[in-house]
DNA sequence: CTCTAAAGTGTAACCGATTCCATTTTGTTC
DNA sequence: GAACAAAATGGAATCGGTTACACTTTAGAG
């Protein structure tokens, strides 16, 4: 078991310099003579000899690397950004780094940091933090960063990738006025964040151009990590008017809040008509299955793959890509009684 | 935005040479006056200066990274696993690469290729291929190879963290039998699979225990990939004397299992009882809700990283550390009728 | 059979860190 | 204040690739 091969032990055994090596590895990069390449390729072959990406990336920045920063891949509509996210960049030959922030700013900035130390060609993230200046930073290294389903304001030269928050969250909230409910729970992330802000926003304006009043006992921002969606939601339920319907905006607290509802003595959708905003295979399975707002999560991924990897050594304007989500009617909701 | 600083500009900056830089950045390297280390750390501050990665590990190996290669991130036991692994690794300051192969051979023979030009200093792998060859030759590049779940026979020299496969079937099976079940149907991964193949043989060892004979049309055997799980329970229950109790074994399934109960006329518990290998929050949510066998994610996540990360540069012999599953007894199982 | 352009190959300088070893400075002890 | 050990610092090699440039061959044109 020694030491693995490097070029020149490959140049050595195959008679050649290691230039020559190192143009049959990265082809186009000049001419060798076909009885060469082929000696060099056999070469290669017998030492199994893999060129370092260390190396590689020394010379030229690695374009071959993509930095995933995700919140949280227990969050099945992460997963599922993370898993489409890895098969088009390795479709295309990059590898992914993922890291997770838990939520939290601090792991945020180190993960950010980390991504800065490796001159990863991009980053695509869902940023948790509303500090600009770490993302700044990495811009400034000539990192492209794609920012999905959440972006941070003030960042600028960044792309974005995300539904239309505002336009979904009145679908669902119009879907549920035309079945006649006026009393309607919205559950939603934190106003911090851009997702909370344009859901909450979007379902208010929706109430407002019915003349509807906005009863903000009706309203919950709630943190994604954590199980506040139970109370939350148990909140609503025990309110002394409570609402007829509740649309649950907040991806990761849905299992939480499902749960609490189950748990109470509340029909659904008799008592109480739900919608969730997620698209994984179980929302289906429950008993009523549930109405939902869905992300297209691949072409979610593949927009961001294609943004990171195509502005590396660009200097075009930063673009947005508003992806069009899909409301499925399933039987948590109905009619007002 | 001019080019950034490297180890050099520092150097300069602080009036010192690239040696001391480099010793304060590696704290123990060697003594360095606290004056000097201060005038480092500001030039180091002023230029926001980030050593590159990759300057780093084309030196000394690159213990740094670990790769993390799964069959899929959208089913839920792998990507608990996987936000489990990155969490973990991150708390020792170690950056995970994450890679999927789809249950593919080819896709995971490229993922091994990438990872050994990487260098990384581990990898944690739930297999798909049979090809031990691959894997061989990741270990003769010094990487550690920590198997997760399912594990490639004839790999010498790696570790395996893994439930008792074995005996978590047994555990299902003999809950039914208890319950006076006599026809189970079994559905788990593929028996090239060591996962598939020691369930498998775990439920019929179970059976044979209590004098019962095996069955084979009550066996089945699906791929991980795709949607078979839907065909497979599909042809169990149209049989002549179909099972009354059902054990899906094969995590990536269970959705497309148990959504084929659903559509058919079949009632659980009271004609089918169920028994699902995950361990998801849907499963509780399910109705009625779902008996399960839970597989610690987070447990198995933390002893891979602490396997994958120890045995580095250690010459010890590989290890195998079995985790105890948990058996969750919900409303989907009961006595035959 | 020259002449010249193109094709093929090799040399050596990088990339940005780490690290061995030699050298200089500082601090103790007689 | 000399002698010597310990602490602090710097010079230069090294890791394994890429690439600019110079050099040698080959081939086609005149």
């Amino acid at each position: 078991m020694s030491k693995p091969a490097t070029i020149r032990d490959v140049a050595a055994a195959a008679g050649v310099s290691i230039a020559v090596v190192s143009r049959v590895l990265n082809e186009g990069t000049g001419p060798v003579a076909p009885a060469t390449r082929q000696r060099v390729m056999k070469a290669m072959e017998e030492l199994s000899y893999r060129p370092r990406t260390a190396a590689r990336e020394l010379k030229s920045g690695p374009t071959t690397t993509l930095g995933l920063l995700l919140a949280d891949v227990t969050n099945p509509f992460f997963a599922r950004l993370a898993d489409a996210v890895v098969r088009e960049a390795r479709s295309r030959g990059v590898q992914v780094i993922l890291m997770t922030t838990q939520e939290d700013a601090r792991l945020e900035e180190d993960a950010l940091d980390t991504l800065a130390a490796r001159r990863v060609g991009g980053v695509i993230a869902t940023p948790t933090s509303t500090n600009a200046k770490s993302w700044q930073r990495l811009i400034e290294l000539d990192t492209n960063i794609v920012f999905v389903d959440r972006y941070v304001e003030g960042v600028s030269r960044a792309d974005l990738v995300s539904i239309d928050n505002d336009r979904s969250a009145r679908e669902a909230t119009e879907h549920l006025l035309d079945l006649g409910h006026t009393r309607i729970g919205f559950i939603s992330g934190p106003l911090s964040t851009t997702t909370g802000r344009a859901r909450t926003d979007g379902h208010l304006a929706s109430l407002a151009e019915r003349g509807l009043p906005a009863d903000p006992s009706l309203l919950r921002n709630i943190p994604f990590r954590g199980d506040q969606g139970a109370d939350a939601t148990g909140s609503l339920l025990s309110l002394d008017q409570p609402p007829t319907a509740i649309i649950v905006a907040n991806t990761a607290q849905v299992a939480a809040s499902v749960r609490r509802i189950r748990q109470s003595s509340v029909r659904v959708p008799d008592d109480l008509s739900l919608i969730v905003f997620d698209d994984n295979p179980w929302t289906e399975l429950y008993t009523p299955s549930l109405t939902i707002m869905r992300q297209p999560t691949v072409l979610m991924a593949s927009h961001s793959v294609d943004l990171a990897l195509q502005r590396i050594g660009d200097d075009s304007d930063p673009r947005t890509v508003v992806i069009e989500a899909e409301f499925v009617v399933r039987s948590s909701t109905g009619a007002v009684r």
